[in-house]
DNA sequence: GTGACTTTGTGCGTGTGTTCACAAAGGCTT
DNA sequence: AAGCCTTTGTGAACACACGCACAAAGTCAC
């Protein structure tokens, strides 16, 4: 219905699957690099990025025909290609908006200003917090976000903020002219059509290998009869049972 | 070939994407708990996780048939059922290894403790940091890895560690009996079958933000005639052209 | 108890992604 | 220059995921 975005299949033909691989590749390719390779074949590449081979090849030749039948990819001419694909070959001006401790975490980390990301500044609401120089930047005040977003020219704000405040920042960001949004809070951040919002969410991975791990060891519910919920109202359910009473299962904190 | 994981289709029968979405209507439902909402349709749920209602039932639809007809679900079963089938109705343990800015923030994130998770422990290599407490826990040094992992009866590893460490500290968890991994270190691990690793690349997010940015304003390559690579040896190419010579595009860090 | 209304659960068509397998293409050797 | 060998690029089959649309199932009002 109503602002569906519904791009898949990227914006000129590139899927989205292969986008979100083209990181991985480019990481691969960088370290052959450093260890001086030149050329590489599918198949070394594609098992450095741990993928299939058949897969990485499709990937690649979505962006053109970069590859040498016989002998393979040159290393340092594909990276080019990923990385100016990718759009890394200009540079992107990022604010990250909440320094606690992830905040911190992202202010240095390397990975960024390895890939053409600048970071340009860092904002919080604690005012204690204001001035204080964190990887060499210091400290902006909240308030002043939407000069801050005009002066540098910021087009990613990453967002590291409880889940209580993201909602109304990335509002304002986005009020501001940023199309582009990395959240890290866990909330679900509603944007209006045009903007991307990409989310990392440091739980839910560890909730995915929980079920798993789960799988792993014995069924759900974890063994012995019935588990708890004694039937308070629902009769006959389909699977599994239910937990005891009027207890709060787990304890919500993130909002 | 070899040691493919292939295993979409979880293990019995819940499919991955789905799964991929428990957490989120977990925590949405957390949401409406928390404001004392009994009773949720599938159209409110969805939207408030960010999903299509259809996609949201047929979700559901494979943990069981939870749901009321004409009504909608309750909110505490749902949160109940939900959280037996992830496996947060039990303990998990969990070891954070390397303890630097994002090992931090890792230690003192709630949405661990908050869904069943447990940080038993912190370790690292630098010796000036063990003994520090860290969130209420005191760091210990790498060496007694597999000690502590039997100690505690860890079962997830978190690895946020720098890119060279993490191989050899994956191969050592699961030398210990770990079969669950979370990876922040920007490299591919490779592990046995039937141990599961799940990456968070910070770095990786950002770039698929840039390529949609990319597209957003102009097309790849950002702008006037042809970019670069003064053809050296490639003749003529698919799409796109070259960068300058002898040039490093990208730093290449992470490593 | 009956009927109108709401909302679930799902069958089905469609599109996306993955993998196999092979022809086309290039290099290298003789 | 001819033929062999390697590796790419892709056609085609399959598997998975998504979302529409609707019948089945239940509630609520009267």
């Amino acid at each position: 219905m109503t602002r569906r975005h519904n791009r898949t299949r990227g914006d000129r033909g590139i899927p989205e699957a292969t986008v979100a691989r083209l990181p991985v590749y480019l990481r691969a390719l960088h370290s052959l690099q450093e260890r001086g390779v030149a050329t590489v074949s599918s198949e070394e590449l594609a098992s450095a990025a741990g993928v299939n081979s058949a897969k990485l090849r499709k990937d690649l030749s979505h962006l053109g025909s970069y590859g040498t039948r016989g002998v393979g990819y040159e290393v340092e001419y594909l990276v080019y290609q990923i990385s100016r694909e990718l759009g890394l070959t200009q540079d992107w001006v990022v604010a990250i908006i909440g320094v606690g401790n992830l905040g911190r975490a992202l202010a240095g980390y390397g990975g960024f200003a390895s890939r053409g990301f600048r970071v340009a500044a860092l904002l919080d609401a604690d005012e204690s917090l204001v001035g204080e120089r964190i990887s060499g930047l210091a400290v902006r005040h909240i308030d002043d976000l939407e000069q801050v977003i005009d002066e540098h020219g910021v087009s990613i704000a990453v967002i590291a903020t409880p889940a209580a405040a993201a909602q109304g920042l990335c509002d304002r960001v986005v009020a501001a002219g940023v199309t582009s949004v990395l959240n890290f809070a866990p909330v679900v951040l509603s944007v209006p059509e045009g903007v991307d919002v990409r989310k990392v969410d440091l739980s839910i991975e560890l909730q995915i290998l929980a079920f798993h791990e789960q799988r792993k060891n014995g069924g759900p519910g974890e063994g012995q009869g019935t588990d708890g919920w004694e039937g308070n109202g629902h009769g006959e359910r389909a699977r599994g049972d239910e937990p005891p009473e009027t207890t709060q299962y787990v304890e919500a904190v993130d909002a």
